[in-house]
DNA sequence: CTTGCTTCTCCCGTTACGTTAGGTTTTATG
DNA sequence: CATAAAACCTAACGTAACGGGAGAAGCAAG
C-alpha cells in the first residue's frame, strides 16, 4: 500500500529522468515524501499522482512555474487558463504552418530549377513571412476587398507564380549590363509585366502606383527586401523606363542621371 | 551609395534590435563593415543583405549556428537541408495539433460540467498524449486493423464519449464507499459498460481481456495513469466483480481480500 | 562647456533540464 | 564481515538567443 520508491525506480515507473525529479525537488514543484538522513529521496504512490499532473500540464504547454501555481493554489480552476492556452497554441500552429508553406515554395523552386540565387530566395521567403504586413501596406493603396482577392490565389497558382518569378529574376540577373533597349532585355521586362498582370489582374493603374512607390519601397528593406543589388536595380530601372516609354506610359520616377 | 548606418539606424531600418545586432557581432554571424576607433559599429547596405538572409533563415526555423554555417560555407545549397527542415516542422505541427486537441477536449468537458476532478482531467489528457503508445499496446491484444478502427472515431464522437466518461467517473467517485451491490452502484457500472460497448463495438472478449490485464495496467502508471485513487480503485473493483458475476462472466482477477 | 542622446562593454537572468566530476551510501556477493 | 558494484548525492557548468541594467564614454548642439 504505502510503497516507497527510490528515485531510480520512481523515474522508471513514471517515465521521467532522475535529473528532472531532482530539478522538480529543487524548484519545490515536487518534493519526495521522504528524505533519508543521508539525503536520499523516496517517493510514494501519492507522488505518482502529482507527477502525472505535472506531465499532463507540461504536455498542454504550461511552464513549470505556471504548473507550480496551479498545483499550489489548489483551486484547480483551469477553465480560463485553458482557453488562453489554446489561443497561444493556435497562434503557434499558424506560425508553423506559414513556415511550412515557405519551405514548400522554396523546395518547389529548387526542384524546378536546381538552385536559386540567394537574394531571390530571401525575397521569396520574406514575401511569405511578411504576408500580413504586406497586406496592410497594400490596403493603403487599393480597397481592402481587392487586397483580399489578391491574396486568395490558390497554393498551386502561387507556387507557379513564384517559380516563374524566380526563373525570370535569375535570367534578369544574368542579363545585367546588356543594352536595356535590346529585344532580349525588353522581352524579359515583358515577361515581368506578364506575371504582374497575371497577379494583379491587368490593372495598369496599380502597376503604375507601385512604380511610383519605388523609392519608398527601397527605403524600407525590412518590409521589402529586394532580390536585386543596387546596380542590378538601377539597370532594371532603366530597362523598365524604356519599356514604359514605348508603351506610352508617363514615367514620373527620378531620372537615373 | 556607400551609406553608413549607426547601429541604431540600422536596427530601425531592418526591424531588429540593437542588442541582437551586438549579439550577432559577438558570435561572428554579422560583423559591421566598419568599427570606429572608439568602438562604434557602422553598417553598410551590404550588411542589410546579409541580415536579410539571417532573418529569412531564422524564419524557416534554423538556429543561428546553422545559419552561420550556411552563410560561411557560401555553397548555398540548401536543398537537402530544406527537406529535412520541413520534416522537423511538420512534426512540430503535429505535436501542436495534438496539444490543441487535448485542450479542446478539456474545454468541452469544462463547458459541459463546469469543473472536473483533477485526476479525471489528467487521465483524459494522458489518453491523447499517449495515443500512439496506447495503440501499440493494444496491437498486442487485438489485430491491428481493429485498433485502427477504434481510433478512427470522429472528433465529435470522441468528445462526447470523453464527456460521458468524465461525468460518469465523477459520479463514481462520489459514490465510493456505498454498497457495491446496491442498484445505484450497479447502475453506474452498467453505464460504464455501456460506454465501453459503445467504444469497443460490443466485443465482450476485449473487455474481458482488459479486465484480466488490470494488474499490468495499474503497474504502468506512465502508460495508464488512473483517474482513481487506490481506495477508489478497490471499491470499483468490487462493484465490477459483482456486476460480472451477475452477468455470469468468469472473473479471474485476484480476490480483494 | 554643458546638456542630452547614443553607444559602448561587462554581466546577470531566462527554461528545463543534460552532463560531467567527485564523493557517499546502500546493496550484493564471496 | 569485508569489499566491490550499483545507486545515489551535491555542486557546477552548459544550453539559445537574446533582454535588461549599470556605469562609462563618445558625439552633436546650444
Amino acid at each position: 500500500m504505502a510503497e516507497k520508491y527510490s528515485i531510480g525506480e520512481f523515474a522508471k515507473k513514471t517515465g521521467t529522468t532522475i535529473r528532472a525529479l531532482r530539478y522538480y525537488d529543487e524548484i519545490h514543484l515536487l518534493k519526495p515524501t521522504l528524505v533519508s538522513p543521508s539525503g536520499r529521496r523516496y517517493y510514494s504512490n501519492n507522488d505518482i499522482i502529482q507527477l502525472q499532473k505535472i506531465v499532463a500540464l507540461k504536455f498542454l504547454g504550461y511552464s513549470l512555474e505556471k504548473i507550480s501555481e496551479f498545483l499550489h493554489l489548489k483551486d484547480w480552476d483551469l477553465k480560463d487558463s485553458l482557453a488562453f492556452q489554446k489561443q497561444e497554441m493556435v497562434q503557434r500552429k499558424e506560425h508553423i504552418e506559414r513556415v511550412i508553406r515557405a519551405l514548400d515554395h522554396a523546395l518547389h523552386i529548387m526542384e524546378d530549377q536546381g538552385t536559386v540565387n540567394s537574394s531571390i530566395f530571401i525575397s521569396l521567403i520574406n514575401n511569405i513571412q511578411m504576408e500580413d504586413e504586406h497586406k496592410e501596406w497594400l490596403k493603403g493603396l487599393i480597397p481592402e476587398s481587392k487586397v483580399e482577392v489578391l491574396y486568395n490565389i490558390s497554393e498551386e497558382k502561387q507556387q507557379e507564380l513564384n517559380a516563374r518569378t524566380a526563373f525570370l529574376f535569375t535570367k534578369m540577373k544574368e542579363a545585367v549590363g546588356q543594352n536595356p533597349e535590346s529585344d532580349k532585355v525588353q522581352g524579359l521586362i515583358q515577361d515581368y509585366m506578364d506575371i504582374a498582370e497575371d497577379v494583379l489582374g491587368g490593372s495598369l493603374e496599380l502597376i503604375q502606383d507601385l512604380i511610383n512607390r519605388q523609392v519608398e519601397i527601397e527605403d524600407d528593406p525590412k518590409l521589402f527586401p529586394s532580390p536585386f543589388t543596387p546596380e542590378e536595380e538601377e539597370w532594371v530601372g532603366k530597362a523598365m523606363e524604356v519599356y514604359l516609354k514605348r508603351k506610352g506610359v508617363i514615367f514620373d520616377g527620378n531620372e537615373t542621371s
